[in-house]
DNA sequence: TGCATCTCCAACGTTGCGGTTGGTGTTTCG
DNA sequence: CGAAACACCAACCGCAACGTTGGAGATGCA
């Protein structure tokens, strides 16, 4: 066997996603990530440096997995009803990319893969207001602050869980309520970027037990 | 002059509360708030039991605050632009609370104070149903799911800041970004809560100043 | 005044973490 | 076959953090 050095890499970079996101920066320890993937600690030094820059590298890995599986629609934003319930569907599926988020952003860490996020975003912002311009988009938020906010639509659930519990009495691994949050992400998103005049592409105003329909 | 203990208590809430918000439960040390407070470590121990005793102390605390600073509408939500405003003005003013929540969220600590506050999230949604039932508010969002989002838009800009600053290219300090960004979650909030039948209850579609524009 | 009590703190013990090093077994190349 | 190069790991070092302890100054009561 000739030293299977990438599933080594790779059984690392697994074992610390999983534990950077469930315990943070702060609350992660080397020794659990070299522990859970059943490789030494050294290891991660070697293949990774220091615990800022595996933090990174899981970091900029998790948006990868993102941007290839949910890609901004480049083309056009003619269905933001989709775009909505996929990234909440991804977000909901991989809790782990938005704790990573969460934690970037409360830790204060350095960004990561901080030029090519943001050519990103202001892509994906400028595409908005490309669909403001055409007319698809009501222009009464401005488009980067949409952009915003239709991730926080998505991501908001998996940020403060002990908050939806509250409110919602379910933890959201139920199907019934999750089918529900699903329906409110997309119908939230289409209520901030439609024009009021075609309020919902086809659905009803009444709600059923989960008016899904990503489109 | 008989042992200000109070204002020894005071001042080390005070320091924890500071220091919790800015690095979270793992990223606190003891000696730090100590230090901020200028008392003695052992202090701490002896006034609040150990780190997780004091950290829940201090969100408790905090909850508290807010909700003698905005309280729920119970006699009726009809101005929601207010109340979301309001909301959002507190949230920028003491990010701490908002920090702490989702820390309290990511860490997976056991919830603070419960009861309490499940209480208060109930009468809100309740508050909420009872506007939809009015006709005051669209029902297209069940009141849970709209009060959760309302919060949503409120607190995800100290949530995740960096994201914010990578969308607007502010930070949300500056003046005119802030007035920005309350102005979007206004009239988010009226989008999502109000019927569309009336879409905005008395301002002009176009905002002033900062029409920057992402792109 | 003298003793008990309370507030306060400097210094310590212990644990556990981030990061390194010396060494073992394996593969490849001459 | 011999040696250089590589994947791998057990054991270690220094340090910092949590939580404690023994004692110093201030107050109340007899």
């Amino acid at each position: 066997m000739a030293w299977d050095t990438e599933g080594t890499r790779r059984k690392l970079k697994e074992a610390a996603t999983v534990e950077f996101a469930e315990h943070g920066p702060d609350g992660t320890t080397m020794a659990r990530i070299a522990a859970r993937a059943g490789i030494n600690k050294e290891r991660l030094y070697k293949y990774f440096g220091d615990k800022q820059s595996l933090f990174a590298t899981v970091l900029t890995d998790e948006l990868e997995k993102l941007a290839a599986s949910v890609p901004p629609p480049e083309g056009g934003f003619a269905d933001v009803s989709d775009f909505a319930g996929r990234t909440f569907d991804y977000h909901t599926a991989h809790p782990r990319l938005a704790r990573l988020l969460l934690w970037e952003g409360l830790t204060g860490q350095p960004v990561a893969d901080e030029e090519n996020r943001t050519a990103l975003y202001r892509r994906k912002a400028r595409a908005y207001a490309a669909a403001q311009e055409d007319g698809i988009f009501d222009d009464a938020i401005d488009a980067d602050h949409l952009a915003f906010l239709i991730i926080a639509l998505a991501a908001w659930w998996s940020a403060v869980p002990q908050l939806a519990h509250m409110l919602t009495g379910a933890t959201g691994a139920e199907r019934a309520e999750h089918a529900r949050r699903r329906a409110t992400v997309i119908r939230a998103a289409e209520r901030l970027a439609l024009p009021h005049d075609a309020p919902a592409p086809r659905a009803p105003k009444k709600k059923g037990s989960a008016g899904r329909g990503s489109g």
